[in-house]
DNA sequence: ATTTATGCAAATCGTTTGCAAACCT
DNA sequence: AGGTTTGCAAACGATTTGCATAAAT
């Protein structure tokens, strides 16, 4: 039941998808939902980007994709823990495959100037250093932290100057 | 150090407001902005407040402001670099003084139920262990970086079940 | 057969903008 | 005077929603 990703060039479906899909599949179950074509190539997307999609990116990128359904799926999917959210500075929301589904906890650089995004990682130890103070301010906070967020602003290579 | 010390909604202006409006003049003054006196109320009533604001709550708390100029003037308060914008998962944008006016760099605690934003800072060993990272980042991905955002999510007190 | 998802178009709502009057300097 | 800022109302645009049809179980 496999779909060929249907857009320009080298998009390769790498054999690990399936795990994907099947775990996408997973946790859609678990909240009571379907997993319809239309969200299992929204997956698909999101797994072959380098970098988080705005919705116009998303339909640029899919023909057969409808706009409301795509916003009303990536909902569903953020629901059931398939989907980030990516928030900038910019008007338009981002998406991506949710880390624990990659297993690629990264953070963001995000461009002042052209709204891109691009993703990094930070050395493991400066993350659990970052947990532990996380852990102590949430407990002095009454606050039960779900997940943290660490971007950097600033300008790329083409938008500075 | 400042002390922040107004809390209530009165005109009164403190004593060591002064410095503030006198900085966020010069920053005016250098974009060949004027500071008006409603963009003197916005900085009033932001060094006052005890969180980011939203439009919404910069109106209830200011009679004499309006909608449109509030938007304008948050937007040029923040090109002049006295304001900061403080984007969080929900639809609703928020403003704070800018950091280098304050001298108090932080981190904001979201709650994911209610939207709610409260501050919170860390260690200085751990900043400089990050800002040490995010030039190497910088660096490597021809970025230019700005300043970081690092925020926890989750749930406040009240919103937890 | 019944529930759920989709597509289209219309509505929503935070934010932006056009324009004439009020305000500096 | 000459340029800016303001207030009001209308416009904008990303996202949401109502509803009839199509798809899935």
């Amino acid at each position: 039941m496999r779909r060929m990703a249907a857009n320009t060039a080298s998009a390769h479906v790498i054999g690990g998808t399936e795990d994907l899909h099947a775990a996408a599949a997973v946790r859609l179950t678990r909240d009571h939902q379907r997993y319809t074509s239309g969200r299992r190539a929204l997956v698909e997307l999101l797994a072959a980007a380098p970098h988080p999609l705005t919705v116009v990116e998303v339909l640029e990128r899919h023909e057969g994709l409808t706009q409301s359904s795509v916003y009303r799926n990536l909902t569903i999917l953020e629901a059931a823990g398939v989907v980030d959210r990516v928030v900038t500075d910019d008007e338009f929301t981002r998406f991506e495959l949710a880390e624990d589904l990659t297993g690629h906890h990264h953070h963001h650089l995000i461009c002042a100037g052209c709204g891109t995004v691009k993703d990094f990682s930070v050395p493991s130890e400066l993350e659990s250093a970052m947990d532990e103070v996380f852990r102590d301010v949430a407990h002095q906070s009454g606050f039960s932290v779900g997940h943290h967020r660490m971007d950097l602003i600033g300008w790329c290579a083409n938008c500075q100057q």
